[in-house]
DNA sequence: CGGACCATTGACCATAGTCAACCGCCGTGG
DNA sequence: CCACGGCGGTTGACTATGGTCAATGGTCCG
């Protein structure tokens, strides 16, 4: 799929994008980059001239503390914007790396700055995407901080899984989850003997499970349920790309 | 101090407002409501009309879990938006409160639109303020994920000082911090009898006191360090109000 | 084959959560 | 005026959860 196109895409989702807007984001320039698995895309601390939106495969944001330890944020899926508040503010507070291999476009700013004149509608759009962000943060705050144990993955498996299957990347109730144990520790606050014990009792609820950089769900149902996830906060307008209607 | 003038020292902090735009956002027609100590402004579900800006006293986000828990996201301050993202997402993801007595401001969506495109400055300013939220709200996902114990609490209490400082708040190297222990708790993900244990220990290492619903800074830089605390992810463009230089 | 990385396991330890009681303060109502 | 009740803060004792340390096995790759 062209890059304008997997950005329509995702934009559609939330925002009403007409043929004009379309035709916009269709004259925009990029550059294209492939990232391998781990590499860094830009840093905490850069100042960045463009934005990033992912192409394919899955990107995450990240916080660097003192002591070298890593703190995930967020993942992003084609479509997603890992870096657009570099736009407004002026120096990246976390970096942002590739899982697994990825596709990224960039944009410089000017270009969007240009483009948002002329189709306030993208403008707005851009702006509801930064915001679903925020709501995402927002849900991850009250998931690493008042669930615990196996309802804390089986939230987060409840969102990738969801968010995935937006992103077109659901195969036979499986979607790309390219995090080692560890690295669900880092997004969790969990340790990696923790991930792992919690990981087996997860899978021996029968409702998910994950190995091989991929999440496998067997039961939408119970998975949402342990994890009392609810996909409102994902603020989408459209709910045809239903979930539920892939896996019992 | 006018809602109006609250709201541009605020936007000032961050963004180039100039006289125009000051003129523009005094023609704002608002109203004014003041909320009783812990009362709901806005519920999780609802579908806002307006934005609320906060003029005076602290206003507080908070998720409610399906077991009636309760998870604050942030707190806000005079100047602060706590539901601007209501202007693009249909439904509030999140509830809003007063924490302590609090006097807000509300502008319709209408009148924030019609700003928007007569002061583009006015827009990306308001953009960005959410972009900063975002910003506190991914230092909360790794404060309460990857902090333990009197770190959290001294890094949660270093950006309510730092934040109520610019908001001119602070007196005597003391702010208003109206929570209770129980709402510090459900704010840091930690039990109530946790942070009244760290809490004593804060108070030993005679950086930061909480009593009376205000935090008391002894040694900002003890504080600061104590919680890793680095002020970049808030995004300030103005160093003026420096907080080093009221409290040893 | 050796090394690196990832998943898994057991044993032990540390931290935080739960339960319960008590204290002091304050506002209400007798 | 004082008794009472509620709330917020504090404490001790106990429990549970998760973290740390260390070792093992599998797999992939050079």
């Amino acid at each position: 799929m062209a890059p304008s196109d997997v950005l329509v895409r995702k934009l559609k989702y939330h925002s009403p994008i007409d043929s004009a807007d379309v035709a916009a984001v269709r004259r925009l320039r990029y550059e294209i980059r492939e990232l391998a698995a781990g590499e860094e895309f830009i840093k905490q601390g850069d100042r960045p001239k463009a934005a990033a939106i992912v192409i394919e495969g899955i990107m995450a944001r990240y916080h660097t503390l003192q002591s070298g330890a890593r703190q995930y944020l967020a993942l992003h899926y084609p479509g997603d914007w890992p870096d657009v508040q570099g736009l407004f503010l002026e120096h990246m507070d976390h970096s942002v790396c590739a899982m697994g291999r990825a596709l990224v476009c960039s944009v410089s700013h000017e270009q969007l700055m240009k483009i948002f004149a002329e189709r306030p509608t993208i403008e707005l759009a851009v702006w509801r995407e930064t915001l679903i962000d925020a709501a995402i943060f927002r849900e991850s705050i009250t998931n690493n901080s008042s669930r615990h144990g196996t309802a804390r993955i089986a939230h987060f498996f409840s969102e990738q899984f969801h968010r995935a299957k937006f992103a077109g990347l659901v195969e036979a109730n499986a979607c790309p989850l390219p995090l080692t144990q560890t690295q669900l520790g880092e997004m969790l606050g969990m340790s990696l003997v923790s991930i792992n014990r919690h990981l087996q009792a997860l899978r021996q609820t029968k409702a998910a499970d994950h190995r091989a950089s991929k999440l496998f769900v067997h039961s939408w149902r119970k998975l949402a349920s342990l994890g009392e996830f609810d996909p409102v906060y994902l603020h989408q307008l459209v709910r045809k790309a239903s979930v539920k209607s892939s896996a019992r």
